[in-house]
RNA sequence: AGGCGGUUAACUCAGUGGUUAGAGUGCUGGCCUUACAAGCCGGAAGUCGGAGGUUCGAAUCCUCUACCGCCUACCA
């Protein structure tokens, strides 16, 4: 067998992929009756490209699958992309633009051609760019928010919600975003913090009193309809009721009393613009006042500004300020910082205005959506975010649904040019059937989330009654960042429970966002962005996702350096340089498929690594399940570094490079087993190189992605029980080897120098085991001999002598060193344990703590109390093995 | 204004009551030992933000506090 010195990601990553893909293999098998295991994915922007957050997102998901489908579990990852609306409009926007031409010129219909091109031609890139991540989604079930399926589901969700009066149409204070021309929901709105000034302006009654107005927008005062006063405030009671004018125009406008007016902010006295502020259309509503629209669309005042008509918001400001100090009505100007809000999409301040829009009636379904995580139908993960999650949907409002916009889903309205009828229908009506007149659809299209909160049913299939919906739904996990949870997930809660009754995932993972290494925002105007590619490139995407996993922890931010995935780049290299070790060291007829019974006893080092691998690969089991991507990662680096190839693999030298063929067989095995076991183990998250590897593994059969994973020992893989007794007698053999190595060290005495350290104890059964197994420890520690002397005299130390046992150890060098050979780990964890037991005990035994502890607290500590109970008597036995063996 | 995170080695982070607090990178001394020099062996490096408290025992639990960050929010 020959390797290349190391893992050519670069040429061996696409070929392998391409083989998986070819092979059908992330396509789950018809017919399978196991339990499930679902992921549908957070759809991707269709013509974006991938970044940091997908790689994160979607190494996760994948190591969740490929964990899964090794478990035997009927897997499936349906992928897909969104439409993302407004996104996707203003790039191909952006590009007409270029050419000179703006959408209106093409007209809706060709303009929407237009980014149907544009999707063709970019849509396919995230797709490819998942691949190279190695991204084992079901492409054959790949689905697009706008494709057909998924647009009759949307129709459907939205005759359904409007037929139960979920969907209304009304006219309401929405936001505005006079740049992208269109409404959007709260919840795109972003604050900014804006240094910005109060500007105090003196309103006068008819008699000519003065009262004095603070506000941040005097260009809205032409939308004003009252002054507001608190009715508590005895500095105004004399005015409410009365008629002051606005200035410059003079308008007449009532003084009311409101309580949401605060005594102590600003004057004391508010306007109120219904037309241009969420507070005070409330106000305008308890009051029965008119709105006044003072700004229009396109952000320019209105004719109710009289001579300011037609200037533009923020010149108007200016102008206005500038007249009203002329006049005398300014009092002063002080300086301001507050969150104004913006546009999520080109930060442009949003204007609030009144206009008539299709809004979700949120209140029923979010009740709905509380609950199934309340009664635990779905948990979210890590759990901190379901008070989160609670706050949002129980302060939430409804959803303003429709943009204007034509790339989209279309609503599904139509108006009658006749008698005024809106009709709301599944097929597209020709006329109106109250009065046969022509009717007109309605222009606007659906927000991009409304598609996306129906995606874990539509891409199954929904409304059509199909197997994949009856078999996969509900999902099981949905993995995602936390900045989506209420644009999501929080509303495919409420589709899901409102549309198909269920839940439509069981687990909710969110996981942390990706930033630089000073944890700031990746964005291109910071010029800090990594490409995920060009870190594939570079280092392969093993390397890449390890690293992501190792990071992925309960934390927020996963602070990214090309540093980290350097270093894991090298235990890429490590893991494959082992395999390559073991292969070249099988001889002949070492394969796999032998399934003959070894014959004679295993070796320690060999019983070792089996007793290890059994315990890694539980932990490894437990990890994954438990969403511990990080653990995980760390358990497989540290079982494959610091024990596998650090020990195990030196341990066996002596054997493989031995004289006894039949311990060679046997060790050769072992070696090729473990090998099997460690790449299945590490498959999910390092998929690449494992698979490549288990294509060199003699005997190995089909792919490795679709094996068993170890653990569990219930398929009588190499993977079997904890074997204590070997794992002390290694762990004393560590503890001579560190400790010679050490001392070597400390004396600065060169490998090649051979020395024969004398080991005493005072303990027979270790000096009988220094005895058989010192050999293995020879070419580690660079001696010719190891020499196990008894001492003549034991050194008691303290009451404790009997259980721990001191050594010496010398080089021929001269001197005589005093040893660090404190105790064996057996004897170690022995007293640890017995400790705990002890004080597990006293606690117990204490009335005060039955009394007051609940009594699943008092009940774990018994189970504590059985649960080392039954390690101290493991490590007895083991002890017992010891004295057998001397 | 509320809510939620973070603060542990030079840097980036693990560690949710129990031996002497760990890892990667970096630093350092010694090794080209026939898988890997992208390696091996040895080592240095931390008053776990601060103050109090609970406990036999606290990085871990409680209270207060400082700084950094995020999210919600109708103080003009």
């Amino acid at each position: 067998m020959t390797m290349e010195k190391n893992f050519n990601h670069a040429l061996l990553e696409k070929r392998i992929y391409e083989k998986w893909e070819k092979e059908g293999l992330f396509t789950p098998a018809p017919g399978q009756t196991g339990p499930t295991f679902v992921i549908v994915i957070p759809p991707p922007n269709v013509t974006g490209n991938l970044h940091m957050g997908h790689a994160l997102d979607n190494t996760l998901q994948d190591i969740l699958i490929r964990y899964h489908r090794l478990k035997g579990d009927d897997t499936l990852w349906v992928p897909g992309t969104d439409h993302a609306g407004i996104a996707t409009q203003a790039v191909v926007e952006r590009a007409l633009k270029e050419e000179g031409l703006q959408r209106e010129e093409l007209g809706r219909e060709e303009f929407v051609r237009r980014i149907w091109r544009w999707k063709e031609e970019y849509g396919g890139n995230i797709v490819r760019q998942l691949r190279r991540l190695g991204a084992s989604c079901d492409w054959s079930r790949e689905r697009f928010t706008l494709d057909e399926g998924l647009s009759k589901a949307v129709r459907e969700v939205f005759v359904r919600l409007y037929e139960e009066g979920l969907i209304y149409q009304g006219d309401y204070l929405i936001n505005w975003c006079p740049r992208c021309q269109t409404a959007i929901a709260d919840i795109e709105v972003e604050r900014e913090d804006r240094q910005d000034s109060l500007y105090y302006i003196r309103y006068k009654s008819l008699e000519g009193e003065p009262i004095v107005v603070a506000t941040t927008r005097p260009e809205t005062m032409f939308g004003d309809v009252a002054v507001a006063v608190n009715p508590t405030d005895p500095r105004f009671t004399d005015f409410v009721g009365r008629t002051v004018k606005i200035p410059l125009i003079d308008r007449p406008i009532p003084v009311i009393a409101d309580d949401y007016v605060d005594v102590e902010y600003g004057t004391g006295a508010l306007k109120i613009t219904p037309g241009h502020d969420p507070n005070d259309f409330l106000i305008g509503q308890r009051h029965q006042l008119a709105v006044v629209k003072a700004i229009n669309e396109a952000g320019a005042l209105t004719n109710e500004a009289g001579p300011y008509a037609g200037l533009d918001r923020d010149k108007a400001r200016k102008v206005v300020v500038s007249d009203l100090e002329e006049k005398g009505f300014l009092v002063k100007i002080e300086p301001l910082k507050h969150a104004v809000g913006v546009c999520y999409r080109c930060r442009s301040v949003i204007e609030p205005l009144v206009s008539r829009q299709w809004f979700v009636k949120t209140t029923p379904l979010a009740e709905k959506a509380i609950e199934a995580v309340k009664d635990g139908r779905t948990t979210i993960f890590p759990s901190q975010w379901e008070k989160t999650y609670f706050d949002w949907l129980l302060n939430i409002r409804d959803w303003c649904v429709s943009r204007q916009l034509w790339w989209g889903h279309r609503i599904p309205a139509w108006y009658c040019q006749k008698c005024g009828k809106v009709i709301v229908s599944r097929e597209d009506p020709t006329s109106c059937p109250d009065c046969q007149g022509p009717v007109e659809r309605d222009p606007d299209v659906l927000d991009t989330w409304f598609s996306s909160g129906l995606w874990p049913f539509s891409t199954l299939g929904w409304p059509d009654k199909t197997a994949d919906l009856a078999r996969y739904y509900p999902t099981t996990v949905l993995v995602t960042g936390f900045d989506i949870l209420f644009f999501w997930v929080a509303r495919m809660m409420m589709m899901g429970l409102k549309v198909m009754g269920e839940v439509p995932f069981k687990t909710v993972v969110l996981h942390p966002l990706v930033r630089d290494e000073s944890g700031q925002k990746m964005s291109k105007s910071k010029g800090n962005v990594i490409d995920p590619l060009s870190v594939i490139d570079l280092y392969g995407a093993d390397a890449f996702r390890f690293t992501l996993a190792s990071q992925a922890g309960q934390s927020r931010d996963l602070k990214l350096s090309s540093n980290r995935v350097a270093g894991y780049a090298k235990f890429i290299n490590k893991i494959w340089n082992a395999a390559r070790f073991a292969l070249s060291n099988l001889g002949e007829d070492t394969s796999l498929q032998d399934s003959s019974e070894p014959q004679g006893a295993l070796s320690l080092p060999d019983r070792w690594i089996k007793s290890r691998l059994a315990q890694v690969a539980q932990e490894c089991r437990e990890r994954l399940d438990s969403f511990a991507f990080d653990r995980y990662a760390d358990t497989i680096y540290h079982f494959v570094w610091d024990e596998y190839c650090d020990w195990y693999l030196e341990l066996i030298k002596p054997i493989l490079f031995g004289a006894d063929e039949k311990a060679i067989r046997l060790t050769r095995k072992t070696l090729l087993n473990s090998l099997a076991d460690v790449i299945k183990l590490a498959h999910p998250v390092i998929p690449f190189v494992t698979e490549e590897l288990w294509s060199l593994i003699p005997g190995s059969q089909g792919f490795l992605m679709t094996q068993n994973y170890p653990g569990e020992s219930t398929t009588g893989e190499t993977v079997g029980d904890a074997d204590p007794a070997a794992e002390s007698q290694i762990g004393f053999l560590m503890d001579v080897a560190r400790a010679v190595r050490s001392t070597r060290a400390d004396f600065s005495v060169p490998l090649g120098a051979k020395v024969s350290p004398l080991v005493k104890t005072n303990d027979p059964v270790l000096l009988s085991l220094l005895d058989s197994y010192g050999p293995l420890l020879l070419r580690l520690i660079g001696a010719a001999s190891l020499n196990p002397v008894a001492p003549k005299a034991p050194k008691p130390r303290d009451a404790a002598a009997t259980v721990f046992s001191w050594g010496e150890v010398w080089l021929p060098l001269g001197g005589h060193i005093d040893l660090a050979l404190e105790t064996t780990r057996l004897t170690k964890e022995a007293a640890t344990l017995e400790s705990d037991l002890g004080k597990a005990k006293v606690k117990l035994a204490n009335p005060d703590y039955i009394a007051k502890a609940p009594s699943e607290v008092v009940e774990e500590t018994r189970e504590k109390v059985a649960l080392m109970t039954a390690k101290i008597e493991a490590v007895a036995r083991a002890l017992a093995a010891l004295k057998e063996m001397a």
